[in-house]
Formats: C-alpha cells, structure tokens, sequence
DNA sequence: GAAATCAAAACAGTATACATTATAGACTTA
DNA sequence: TAAGTCTATAATGTATACTGTTTTGATTTC
C-alpha cells in the first residue's frame, strides 16, 4: 500500500533543506496518496544520506501543517469539514488584502507572467489536461503572491491555501469547478492589469467564496463521521 | 556577554516538547537579552540530555520566527520597523474578526478570567509593576483568544503577535501606553459582555491600532540603518 | 603600530548506534 | 467465532561521535 515514490535531491543548500523541498512539492503536487506513509528510514536509504536530515526535513514539515506524525511514520493530514472552512476563514481575511496590494506592485514582468499562466490554464480546462491546469493555477498564485512586498503575509496565504489544495486536487479536475476558476482568474488579471487594488480585493474575496462553496458542494459529506479517528495527533498545539 | 538563563525540564511529553515549552516561555517573559546566543550543547549540558532534543525544539522555534539561526548559535531575531509593521498588517486583518468570534463563543468563566486579568492590569498599572503588568497583559489575551473556536486563526494570531511583544516588551512599561491599553482592555471587556462582536470587531480594530502607533512613536528610528546586516539569514523563505 | 595571515576553537550539520514505544498480528481462551 | 492479551516488530526518540565551516584571536611581518 506504500512505496512506489522516489525522490532525489534537489535544490541547494544544506540536506535537510533538499530534502525539505523534494517532499514538499511531492504533496503540493498530490503525489502523496492519502493513506501513504513517509518513513524517515526510508527516504534516507533511497537518498543514500543518514535518517536526520530527512527526519528534521519531516518534522519541519509536521510544524508547517503539511504532514501529521504518527507514531507509525509521517502521513497527509485528514482535514475534516471544519478545518477546511477554518482554513478558508483565514484566507478570506488576508487574500483580498494581499491582492490590493499585489495590484499596486504588480510590474509588467510579473502581468506577463499572469497572462501566460491564465492563458495555460484556460487552454487546459478546454483540454481537460488536470495536471496542466493544476500546475497553471499554481504559476497565476505564486506569481501575484511574490509581488506582495508583505512577506510574512505572503508566506501564511501560501501555506494554508496549500493545504487546502491538496485536498481540493481532486476537485480541480471538475470540469464546471475549472470554468469558475478560469473566470476567476481573468477578473483577478484584469483587476491586476489596470492597478485597481480595489477591484483586486473585491474579485479575490469573490474568487475565495466561489472556491469555498465549490468544494463544499463537491466534497463528499460522508468523511465527517470517522473524520475525528483518523486524523490528528501529534499535530496538537505544540 | 551571555550565560545567565536557567533552563529546567517542564510540561509533558517527550525532551523536545519539555525543551520547546521552556525556550519559549523564556523567550516570552523577555528573559532573553537582544543579543544572546542559545546554543544547544550548553543547554542540552544543563538538561543532562542530548543536543539533539534541543537541537530540535531550537529549530522549531527558528521555524515559527521565534528564533534566528546563525553559524554561531540561536538568537532573537532582530525585526525592522518593516517587519513590525508586516506583523501589525496580518493582526489587524485578523484579530478583529477574531475577537468577534470571541464575543459569541466566551462563557461566564472566560468573562470572569477577562475582568480578572483586566483588573490585574489596571491594579499594575497604577502602581507601575511592569511584570504584572506584562503577565495580565498576556492572560487577557490568552483568555479571549482561547475561546476563538477557529484554531488555526487562533494560533496564527498568537504567533505574530508573540513575534512584536518581544520587541514591544520596553515600550509597555511606559505609563501613558499602560493607560491607553488599560482603556482598551476595558472597551473590549465591555463588549465581550454584551457578546457583541459588532462591538468587539471595532474596538479590537481600535487596539491594534493604538497599539502599532504607540509602538512606532516610542521604537527609535535610528535602527533601521544597520537592520538589514544584524538580522536574518537562515530565516530564509525556506 | 597596523594589517594580514594562519591557527585554534566553537558551533552547526551529518552519521550511526542504541532505547523506547505503540501498533499489528497471532495466539489463547471463553 | 469473537474477544482479549501478549509478543514481535516497525518506527520514532535519544545519545554520541565525527566532519566541515566560520569566526575569533593571536602572531608575524611590513
């Protein structure tokens, strides 16, 4: 039920921080599989480098809400109904914000490269290309997040809507759910194109609901029940 | 130029989390002097454990901005007024809709906690007692901001503003800061009461602000020059 | 006396070995 | 057959040792 991951070292900078990086864009790019578990061993051995780097590498990533650990090895978190809506309260407060101030900030490098990451996206939905799309959707985000001169504001958007993406992978490839987002995405351009820091509130807050409500209808009501079990534990307040 | 701190075992769980708890305790009540180094052989020496439980929890702390690492050692990091007023922005995006929140969820015993720390503060006030003062400062906020059912915004809000108390730790022994805080907590507490979140969204909103420009008019100016060199360097964006 | 170079110490990074714990699975018993 | 207990194992937690790098300080030379 496990395995078939492989990783290798990228990146710069010392072990753990290659380490810290590979994993972290496997989740960010869902190939971690639900039930999966990372084992410290493990990635050491195919990376040929000893268990602390990779353990510090996971326990980084435990603190940051991108794994939980057990003590039977590191897994994806199971988010229940309620911490997604709590994930999306936080973004709803400090999006729109940050895309006023994106607008403001925006130079033509970075317009072109939204225009490019829209046009991806849009040639993706009409494709049904999910991967594509997914990785669009990913340029368009980090793209305006980096003109944001607010670090500290940017790095906490970035990270919840990152752990909210990987439970909404599955509904990005929903064909109506893509249109939206694609909608979505040329208002934000547009609002980004004219500097109209106020358009881009408004249309990013539109943007985050119309995410919200998207998810909530499509994700399936059932998990709720055993949601409590599964999930977290040593994620406590630390 | 360091030494002094005294580093014992508490709370539960494994040496990582007892270490964390007290690092960060010690870090909040401003026992840490600017330019201190924790370094994790020391106190692992003074635990009578390991480095690497320290190492650990040392490392966690740089994660959550509570720390900088160095190539010589854990210190404070050293925030510009930039980075204050990035800490400030997120907050006030934050923490007055979390307050509202707090106004419907508080229960006759978290009101009862509120009015006593309140209390506390203002007794501190008039006499002057800074430690008391602080300590009462932090159970109101604790108090309310436990009763926030949204975790994640709640423990956002704890950490940025953890990140400027430090620094804010002198400018709150001044008397006439004490007074307008004093007023504040009371403004809140009022609403609270009347579990009105229109009330308590406006008046945190108020706070805040208060708050940011008490700061900027006492912090010195003269910092920002060699701010860029002193701070950060393996805070990277990691 | 000042500047530059070199050496030693201090500290983080990494590796390996040992201890502890919790879970899964088997085995026993009712 | 089902439930409970016990044991073996898998994985984390902790300790110790070693390596590499950076900083500081001392010594030498100009």
């Amino acid at each position: 039920m496990t395995e078939p991951i492989e990783f290798k070292r990228i990146g710069e900078g010392n072990l753990r921080a290659q380490v810290y990086q590979q994993v972290r864009l496997t989740i960010q790019r869902g190939e971690l599989a639900p039930g999966q578990k990372l084992v410290d061993v493990d990635i050491a051995a195919q990376l040929g480098i000893s268990r602390m780097p990779v353990r510090d590498a996971l326990m980084q990533l435990v603190h940051e809400g991108y794994l939980v650990g057990t003590t039977r090895g590191f897994t994806l978190p199971t988010l229940t109904a309620t911490d997604i809506s709590n994930i999306f309260e936080v973004r709803r407060l400090l999006e729109p914000r940050a895309a006023a101030h994106a607008a403001r900030t925006l130079d033509a490098a970075g317009l072109k490269t939204l225009e490019a990451a829209r046009q991806e996206a849009e040639a993706a939905a009409a494709t049904g290309d999910a991967d594509l799309f997914f990785q669009a959707n990913s340029a368009f985000r980090n793209c305006w997040l980096g003109a944001v001169e607010n670090d500290r504001l940017s790095q906490t958007i970035a990270r919840f809507a990152d752990h909210v993406l990987v439970v909404r992978l599955k509904t990005l490839s929903h064909q109506p759910t893509q249109a939206v987002i694609v909608a979505g995405m040329r208002a934000l351009y547009e609002a980004f194109v004219k500097r109209d820091a106020v358009a881009a509130y408004d249309r990013m807050t539109h943007f985050i609901q119309n995410a919200e409500e998207r998810f909530m209808k499509l994700s399936p009501p059932s998990q709720q029940a055993n949601d409590e079990a599964v999930s977290i534990r040593r994620q406590g307040k630390s």
